[in-house]
DNA sequence: TCAGATAAGTGCGATTCCGCACATACGCTC
DNA sequence: GAGCGTATGTGCGGAATCGCACTTATCTGA
């Protein structure tokens, strides 16, 4: 598990499904005081999520949360004809279920798991009777779900302003700050759906991207060789949703 | 005033600045149980704003948030070359200053007026103060803003994929929606801003549903005359945004 | 090892949008 | 009513992207 940035790492155990201790790396439960933690702890469930796993799909009522401890889900926009937008990113800082907390049943999103992750579920049942008695947890996924909504308005104008070239780099960017290693498994037609645009546009930025030795690729998986010079070839964005997560975090009443 | 679907009419009374007694549209402050407007009451002041009136600059710390009686307010965000995309609607069913009670100080969005607007103002640490005495002020603002949220990744993926014609009528009738009258006053320049596209683009749209006979305009106004048609040349999105606002009105635990 | 499935490379015409520039038209003020 | 500031119309070449289709490459499993 790599660095925590700035919240305790020291690790807690919970019962997984099958009976084995899991280390929790999700930034919100790590933080949760001792009660709330107790008090969840029993509803909690160890599971390992697939790649391209749907969490919660568009418009249907959500049976579960998760926390996520590695790996990262998409946040999508779909539209009628299938075109889809991605809007935010979610990695073990965050809660996938956002909504929930608001007392809403259904959300517009699709979110999709990317990369295999492994995370703590819980029955929304479950969690609406648990909230109440958890004050702490409720308030970090509202914060976490504001932050998450300023991150999609900046995704927004990224997506209507900048061309896929830099686009790409950004959004590799992103991916790799919440993924353990270099590697990361893509598509470029997966890509296209990110990214809002063909996978031909994609093929054609990526392959701009690899000859100038920035990333490589192989049937499915990309890996980043040299991030700095990524750095140089994203757009602003990247460096502008980073510096509004510190700046927010930081920012309590 | 018009119909306030579903919320009770009955207009109360506030002290305006001046001494005057003037009518609540907001409907927030008009749900409110009466205790709980008792609350507020002393606090709001009653404000006309005028057009490109900025409520919130991007990155500034928040000192006033507001209560829309009337008129409408626009949130864009800004990217550090000026350019700006529009990625909300906020009138008088909500709140301008979401992040507020989410404890956040600054917000990375602008917040302007369009069309002359009155409002109920409040000072913010005066609002931090009256929260914990208005919990159901509190989480009517925060279903809220996570409806704005919701609508910003919808216009996200417009922004993304649909063209400039599409997303003028788009645009249209999203604010006819929330302004009286059939005319509004609306410059190329700042539909441009709103639809993060260059002047001219919208100056050729415009012309085409001019032509078409859906709107008229002349110089910083544009005038609605066939709604209906219009509504044919917008995108899917304008109807999806307003299926998702009624679903999540209806969506309560 | 071969067949089928899936991923990626490539080409092409059409379209939209870009940045920029300049001309024109409108409305306000003196 | 003359002049000025601002809004709008329009044109141009170029760039990015689109939609589509076809080829090539790679992986997988029988």
């Amino acid at each position: 598990m790599t660095k925590t940035r700035g919240v305790s790492t020291k690790a807690f155990a919970l019962p997984g499904k099958d009976g084995h201790a899991k280390e929790a790396g999700n930034l919100i439960l790590l933080a949760l005081p001792p009660q709330e933690h107790a008090t969840l702890f029993s509803s909690l469930e160890f599971v390992r999520l697939n790649l391209h796993h749907v969490m919660h799909e568009a418009g249907e009522v959500m049976r579960s949360a998760y926390f996520l401890n590695t790996g990262l889900g998409s946040v999508l926009t779909v539209m009628p004809d299938g075109k889809s937008v991605e809007v935010g990113l979610i990695g073990k800082e965050g809660f996938v279920g956002t909504a929930i907390v608001f007392d809403f049943k259904t959300s517009p999103l699709r979110v999709v798991v990317q990369a295999d992750a492994t995370a703590y579920r819980v029955d929304v049942p479950t969690l609406r009777k648990l909230l109440p008695e958890c004050p702490v947890l409720e308030k970090q996924i509202q914060r976490f779900a504001m932050t998450l909504a300023m991150e999609s308005t900046q995704l927004a104008a990224c997506n209507r302003l900048h061309d896929v070239e830099e686009r790409l780099a950004r959004w590799l960017l992103m991916s790799h700050d919440r993924i353990g290693g270099d590697t990361m498994p893509l598509t470029q037609e997966f890509l296209g759906q990110m990214l809002g645009t063909r996978r031909s546009s994609v093929s054609m930025a990526a392959s701009i991207l690899q000859k100038a030795g920035m990333i490589t690729y192989t049937r499915g998986n990309v890996t980043i060789v040299n991030r700095p010079k990524l750095a140089e070839a994203a757009c602003d964005c990247y460096q502008i949703i980073q510096d509004q997560k510190i700046n927010w975090q930081a920012e309590t009443r």
